[in-house]
DNA sequence: GGAAGGTGCGCG
DNA sequence: AAAGCGCGCACCTTCC
């Protein structure tokens, strides 16, 4: 694993009929160029990942990086150029980073597009859209990666503040490179079980195609009670005329709202959307299009989230219902060691702000209790609601009335979401801890706020205007904090990964062929949701992987908080394996 | 027959 | 219709 400086880094791109490596040294200085054949590619790449460890630089991770992980290739460290083009365009620490060839700063370039998701192109033609990328995703040229990887990083090196930009474009690397591998191996799933809950929730499936047996069931106890025996359930229009008509004044169909009120309809109704739920999101037809092989392979989005979070494309990865939860279960004589972080959002909040008071409050397992204990609300219910509304911007209801109590006691940390909150409302952007920032506000939203203050502007204007302003002002709230406990996310999981990478490999009667050909042999993670990891293990190793994700976690509140004292508990669970129930 | 918008609900 | 943030997806309706 060592790394020589004459060969830190590998510009991989296109060139003439084929690929293009230009090899660089920790300066940036061009050292090497290589043509490879496209077939050469991944053995090219393995080699030179053994011998010199480069960090890989990229348009866009999912483009290169799915290709050598399905022939085995694995890489240790990369920088994906678009993914870090989006956060220096934005970022205030990089005032003068201005997209490249691009006149007007903010207009549009190759380098702002989606990721590569393999949907916009067949997969033969994955290295084949020279003059068609800009199309279909960023730049693709080795001389114009080079070029921008160097605009990247003399921006960085110029910032007001490039420890933590570093800090942030490389655990965004990271994280690319997971989501890549994390389709790769696959979250297990076991279909059987899945079938099981299906049968037991919704009844049968009858082979006519109609729905299951005990939705039909529901659906019939509803038209019955309405007195309607035709009216379709899945059409809110239809469904909330015959409500009216029933005499259940209801304003939605929202569950919450039908709970409101009592009728003979009401209980088969709630019964019929959960079940249907159940059918439309996760239900046969889900089963038989993501679970291939004992895996479900979404596709992760890193940074596909305004905040900085992850988000999916297909499947639904990030909404797999806790009722389905049995049906994840790990391959015989493997384990899933499951962990997740206690109110990870108000400790980051913590940390950030410098408040010891909450920092303390923090100390232990349970943050909310700690808030009790400091005096702030009587109950822990209390703690949480109040908590919740602080950093989403409550203002009425039971959390709006808690939050001033969180100020008294905790002035540092509320400071800092209701100074975010002040900015966005006045048309500024804000930053999380690492520097990822907000974007501003959009030209609509600009008119509007000038508008209002127009000697002419009516009483509509004024008050479309100050809803808007508050409007983006509890989402400038909640970015700093949501982005910023995604950082921490991404610091777990890449500080993770490397200690998964370094547990031994099992013999090969002990693998899980299932989850590809680089990770069949040894502990990988195989799920990712926000504050939430699954780790698939060989049994041996559960034991280790466990205290690896605690230290990962430690580890990762050191990178972005220092010395400053706010833990990070997690709860960590070792699952039973498909040969026991 | 498909795009766009609304509604509702799953997750954090 | 959530009060109070961020998403993805299915279904219905409207419109072209």
């Amino acid at each position: 694993m060592h790394r020589d400086d004459d060969q830190a880094f590998v510009v991989l791109g296109r060139a003439g009929g084929g690929i293009s490596a230009a090899v660089l040294d920790i300066d940036g200085a061009e050292r090497e160029r290589l043509t490879l054949a496209e077939a050469d590619l991944g053995e090219w790449v393995r080699a030179f990942e053994r011998a010199h460890s480069p960090r890989w630089v990229w348009n866009d991770t999912p483009r290169w990086y799915a290709a050598l992980l399905g022939s085995g290739v694995r890489v240790s460290r990369c920088h994906d150029l678009r993914l870090s083009h989006a956060i220096l365009r934005d970022s205030t620490l990089t005032p003068g980073f201005v997209a490249h060839g691009d006149a007007t700063a903010g207009s549009p370039t190759d380098w702002d597009c989606p990721p590569f998701t393999g949907e916009d192109a067949p997969a033969p033609a994955l290295f084949d859209l020279d003059g068609a990328a800009a199309a279909a995703g960023p730049a693709i040229g080795t001389d114009e990666c080079l070029d921008e990887f160097r605009r990247q990083r003399d921006a960085v090196s110029r910032s007001a503040d490039s420890g933590r930009l570093r800090l942030l474009i490389a655990a965004e690397a990271a994280g690319a490179l997971i989501a890549v591998e994390l389709q790769a191996a696959g979250l297990p799933w076991d279909v059987g079980e899945h079938r099981r809950i299906l049968d037991e929730v919704l009844g049968e499936r009858p082979a006519s195609g109609g729905a299951p047996r005990r939705m039909e069931d529901a659906a019939r106890r509803v038209r019955e009670a309405l007195g309607d025996p035709t009216v379709n359930l899945d059409s809110q229009q239809k469904l909330l005329r015959s409500l009216h008509r029933a005499g259940i004044l209801v304003t939605s169909t929202s569950r919450w709202e039908l709970a409101e009120y009592r009728h003979p309809a009401i209980e088969p109704l709630l019964e019929y959307k959960k079940l249907s739920r159940l059918l439309t999101a996760n239900g046969w037809a889900w089963l038989t299009e993501w679970v291939r092989d004992g895996r479900f392979r979404p596709t992760y989005v890193p940074a596909g989230v305004v905040t900085g979070r992850w988000a999916s494309a297909g499947g639904g990865a990030l909404q797999i219902p806790r009722q389905l939860r049995t049906a994840v279960r790990a391959d015989p004589g493997w384990r899933l060691v499951v962990a997740d972080v206690a109110q990870l959002e108000p400790r980051v909040l913590a940390a950030m702000s410098g408040d010891a008071a909450l920092a303390d409050a923090a100390r232990g397992a349970d943050l909310y209790a700690g808030i009790v204990a400091a005096g702030a609300v009587p109950s822990r219910a209390e703690a949480k609601v109040a908590m919740l509304g602080a950093m989403y911007g409550a203002t009425t209801g039971a959390s709006g009335l808690l939050v001033p109590r969180l100020r008294r006691t905790f002035p540092r940390a509320m400071a800092l979401v209701d100074d975010a909150a002040r900015t966005g409302e006045q048309g500024g952007v804000v930053s999380t801890w690492l520097g990822r920032t907000s974007p501003p506000p959009s030209a609509r939203w600009r008119d509007a706020q000038s508008r209002a203050g127009d000697a002419e502007a009516s009483g509509a204007d004024e008050s479309r205007a100050r809803r808007w302003a508050r409007d983006r002002g509890r989402f400038t709230r909640n970015f700093v904090v949501q982005g910023t406990a995604a950082e921490w996310a991404s610091a777990w999981l890449a500080d993770l990964r490397g200690r998964l990478a370094a547990l031994p490999a099992v013999a090969p009667a002990r693998t899980a062929p299932r989850s590809g050909p680089v990770f069949a042999d040894r502990a990988h993670l195989a799920f990712f949701l926000h504050d939430e990891v699954m780790v698939h293990t060989p049994q041996e190793h559960a034991d280790e992987v466990a205290e690896a994700v605690q230290q990962a976690a430690a580890a990762a509140g050191r990178l972005l908080f220092g010395g400053f004292p706010i833990d990070f508990p997690l709860e960590v669970r070792v699952s039973a394996d498909a040969g026991k129930d």
